[in-house]
DNA sequence: CATCTGACACTAT
DNA sequence: TATAGTGCCAGAT
C-alpha cells in the first residue's frame, strides 16, 4: 500500500481530512466520519485510518451514541483528553446533541442490511 | 481466492 | 437498556 506514492490515498486521506476538521471541543462518531468522507457504512475503515495515522485528533472520534469504544487504558486516556477540551460526559457517553461536530455529509446512501426490514410502499 | 479481524452501525428481540 | 445477529470495507495471512 505505498506511502507517499500512490494508493493509501482514496479512502484514508479523505477520512483523515474529515477527522482533522473536527474542531476542538467537539466530537464525531465513526459512522459520521465515514459518511462525511463519502463512505457510508465504512466506519471500520475510519478505525484503520486513525490507527495508521499519527497526528490526528483520534480522541474526538467516538462510537455510536457517543460511547467510547476503546478498551482499557486507551479509553481512559481518550476520556481524559476529551474532558481536557471541555467535553462533559453524561455517564459513559458524550451527549452528541451538544458536542457533535457538524460534518457536512457527502451524499451517498448505504445499502440497507437484509436484517433491516424495509418498509415497502403501499 | 478463502478466511479472519477490527477503537463500528443498525435492527430486532 | 442490553444482547445477538448481520452488514460493511480494506488489509493481513
Amino acid at each position: 500500500m505505498r506511502v507517499l506514492g500512490v494508493s493509501v490515498v482514496g479512502m484514508f486521506s479523505k477520512i483523515q481530512a474529515v477527522v482533522r476538521k473536527i474542531p476542538r471541543g467537539k466530537v464525531a462518531t465513526y459512522g459520521e466520519v465515514a459518511r462525511a468522507a463519502g463512505f457510508p457504512g465504512a466506519a471500520r475503515q475510519v478505525v484503520w485510518a486513525l490507527r495508521a495515522t499519527n497526528g490526528l485528533p483520534w480522541h474526538r472520534v467516538l462510537g455510536a451514541k457517543g460511547r467510547i469504544r476503546l478498551p482499557g487504558e486507551a479509553g481512559l486516556e481518550q476520556r481524559f483528553r476529551l474532558r481536557a477540551e471541555g467535553i462533559v460526559f453524561r455517564g459513559d457517553r458524550v451527549p452528541l446533541e451538544t458536542y457533535g461536530a457538524s460534518l457536512g455529509r457527502a451524499h451517498k446512501r448505504r445499502k440497507p442490511g437484509k436484517n433491516e426490514k424495509q418498509k415497502r410502499p403501499r
